[in-house]
RNA sequence: GCCAUUGUAGCUCAGGGGUAGAGUACUUCCUUGGUAAGGAAGGGGUCACGAGUUCAAUUCUCGUCAAUGGCUCCA
């Protein structure tokens, strides 16, 4: 007999051999069925592996994130079975679970998967699913292995296989289908009732673009179709938040084809969005001791020769400027820092001047690949709230957390919640290929991580992630369909003021090397605006939405009403407009709702009399009837209490 | 850049070898109304762009530009 002990502390008595179903069945029959893997002494395997000793023991259903995995790695597996039936000799390269669902990379030879072909890939699935084939588990030596998929013909297995030690090598078969496969699996596929073919894509092989793209098949898998209707209605409802939708039906902004791809156009609701939190952040800077500076939009290539940037840029970038002069070129700039650099050396420093703060809203250009450019989040030509701040050594760890205050400060008035804070330091086994001395690097490591710490936010720290030329710290957030992307970067910089000789004097009468913080609490205005865009809705806070309010009369007869009062709110500084159309206030409501305006203010007979409006709120509903100035001091109220929240 | 898909009215989309349609938006008229769509009439399209096949191309083929989902990349 064998203990097992479950995760609430319990434990039982089993033969040995006994399997995690086994142990389910005797717990009760639901479970049993339900249950898809199974973490043996914190190692999650087939449910049905037999146990031979004592054992802590977790049983995982599909309401486990590990139950999910074991699932939709199952899945995977039937995927593949079905396309092997369907385009026999197919060649399959790796198959995981993924976050929602699970993909395959497939080679089909000279075949092609489009969507129409989505249909019958998920009909074979529920043939095979519906044939409740168990996954069976084999040991195999490599030999047998390399024996196996030489005859198959599978390049890609084989290249897998000669990575694996003789002896750690597994198979699973389920159906007509074997599977290089480390596992778990579930115990059969009877528990997939609903498939979805999600999409299709090209993957380079292992990741690498100089070698073979295979067709990758996006799918996913439930217990039950109810679920997969959620899943895809959920699906669609994130969809209606994408900022490429609400950008176009806010007209916030658009794109050309004969501008270019990659290079938005700011319509005037957008730039006058954009506009305000460029001043938010101003006036944040400006009490913080950031000096704003404006440089060109272009450089002389020497510039970036000294910056070190030409190597990275030269070739796939923009090309450079030529002008009459011969052998004279321009590059339009990639990032500030060069320029502001050069603002720095304008001038000796005393170790007294330090810290000096240069702000500036500038926008770059960078050639990004056709195929990267993504609505506001990828473009070509953006603007970056940029700043370099040049401190001495010692002023690195108090610069840092002003930074950090400023970015905190932001994503409160903006009620950005849902971020993740990554903090990249040197690989410590590798400190060779970093610039700057070790001494310097580990102070402005300790500095970022006890500010992280004093703060109390929750960073993830990552190795080996740093630039070459210092820590840093980026902020992440999700988009709609959780793809990520990185808003607020603060980084330190050894390498630019080596390069460009900055020095300040010391209080010691020596020259010494100041260091170099770049910051952008946005990131860039276009991908910050579209990351509020998704997290919004596009209902955006009062202090920054394009239109505060709507003036609705009844008819026309309160016309000159609806005027006396767009001129007192403007006279407050608050954004209104009327809606003079001959529509009925239904008809004007709806309009406004869906414009996402926040308020709506109907004027008739009974507000005109005692000057008053009717409130409406975005979303919400009638809120009664306020004097005009009551109303100003809501919205002012309101306003307040957002930007110094 | 690569793989797949797509491009028809301002927007959302239908159609299809014989030069185009709906809803909505827009204009005009009727209606003058109380918290999510009142009614009628009208204007609006080089069917992304270029070439080829054809008696005839918006429709088929190829190329270009652009978009969508991924891969690679992201200083």
């Amino acid at each position: 007999m064998i203990s097992i002990t479950f995760p609430d502390k319990t434990v039982r008595q089993y033969e040995e051999g006994v399997t995690a179903l086994d142990i389910a069945k005797s717990i009760s029959e639901g479970l049993a069925r339900n249950v898809v893997s199974a973490k043996v002494d914190g190692e999650v395997v087939d449910a049905t592996r037999p146990i031979n000793r004592d054992a802590e023991l977790q049983l995982f259903t599909w309401n486990d994130n590990e139950g999910k995995s074991t699932m939709w790695h199952s899945s995977a597996h039937l995927m593949a079975e079905a396309v092997e039936a369907l385009y026999p000799g197919a060649k399959f390269g790796i198959g995981p679970d993924i976050e929602n669902g699970f993909y395959y990379d497939i080679d089909l030879g000279d075949k092609v998967i489009s969507e129409n072909d989505f249909k019958k890939i998920e009909d074979k699935m529920l043939e095979l699913a519906r044939q409740k084939q168990e996954f069976v588990r084999k040991e195999v030596s490599k030999e047998d292995a390399i024996k196996y998929f030489t005859e198959k013909g599978d390049e890609y297995k084989l290249e897998l296989i000669n990575e694996l030690e003789d002896g750690e090598i597994t198979f699973y078969e389920s159906g007509n289908f074997t599977d290089l496969c480390r596992g778990p699996h579930v115990p059969n596929t009877g528990g997939i009732k609903a498939v979805k073919i999600l999409s299709v894509a090209g993957a380079y092989w292992r990741g690498d673009e100089n070698r073979k793209q295979l067709t990758r098949l996006y799918g996913i898998t439930f217990p039950k179709k109810k679920e997969l209707d959620e899943f895809l209605v959920r699906l669609e409802e994130a969809k209606k938040r994408d900022h490429r939708k609400i950008g176009k039906e806010l007209e916030l902004f658009t794109f050309s084809q004969r501008v270019g791809a990659g290079l938005p156009l700011w319509l005037p609701k957008g730039a006058q969005l954009r506009e305000r939190l460029e001043n938010f952040l101003k006036k944040v800077q400006r009490e913080a001791g950031y000096e704003p500076v404006i440089t060109p939009h272009i450089g002389k290539v020497e510039l970036y020769k000294t910056s070190g940037h030409y190597d990275k840029y030269g070739e796939d970038s923009f090309r450079p400027i030529s002008t009459p002069i011969e052998g004279e070129e321009f590059f339009l700039k990639p990032m500030n820092c060069p320029h502001h650099c050069e603002i720095y050396s304008s001038k000796p420093h005393s170790y007294r001047d330090l810290p000096i703060r240069y702000a500036e809203f500038g926008t770059v250009y960078r050639y990004e690949q056709s195929g990267e450019l993504h609505g506001l989040t990828r473009v070509r030509g953006f603007t970056q709230d940029d700043a370099h701040i040049f401190c001495t050594p010692d002023q690195v760890k108090d610069e840092f957390k002003a930074v950090m205050a400023i970015v905190m400060k932001i994503f409160s008035a903006l009620d950005f919640k849902d971020f993740t804070v990554q903090i990249s330091l040197r690989d410590p086994d590798d400190t060779e290929k970093y610039i700057g001395t070790d001494e310097n690097w580990e102070k402005a490591e300790r500095a970022i991580l006890e500010v992280a710490e004093e703060t109390g936010l929750n960073t993830i720290v990552e190795y080996g992630e740093a630039a070459f030329y210092g820590p840093k710290m980026d902020f992440m957030v999700k988009d709609a369909l959780g793809r990520k992307w990185q808003l607020g970067t603060i980084q330190v910089d050894y390498n630019l003021p080596e390069r460009f000789e900055l020095e300040y004097v010391g209080a010691d009468n020596e020259k010494h090397r100041p260091v170099m913080i770049h910051r952008a609490p946005f990131g860039s205005m276009e991908r910050f605006v579209a990351v509020l865009i998704e997290h919004t809705e596009g209902k955006f806070p009062l202090w920054l939405t394009p239109e505060q309010a709507i003036i609705l009369p009844i008819s026309e007869k309160y016309q000159k009403y609806a005027e006396k009062v767009l001129k007192l709110l403007n006279n407050s500084e608050i954004r209104a407009q009327i809606d003079s159309r001959s529509e009925k206030t239904g008809k004007k409501i709806r309009d406004a709702e869906l414009k996402r305006i926040p308020y709506m203010l109907i004027v008739g007979e009974k507000e005109e009399g005692q000057g008053l409006v009717s409130v409406r709120r975005q979303g919400k509903g009638d809120i009664g009837t306020l004097s005009i100035q009551e109303f100003v001091d809501l919205i002012n109220d309101e306003v307040e209490k957002e930007i110094n929240k």
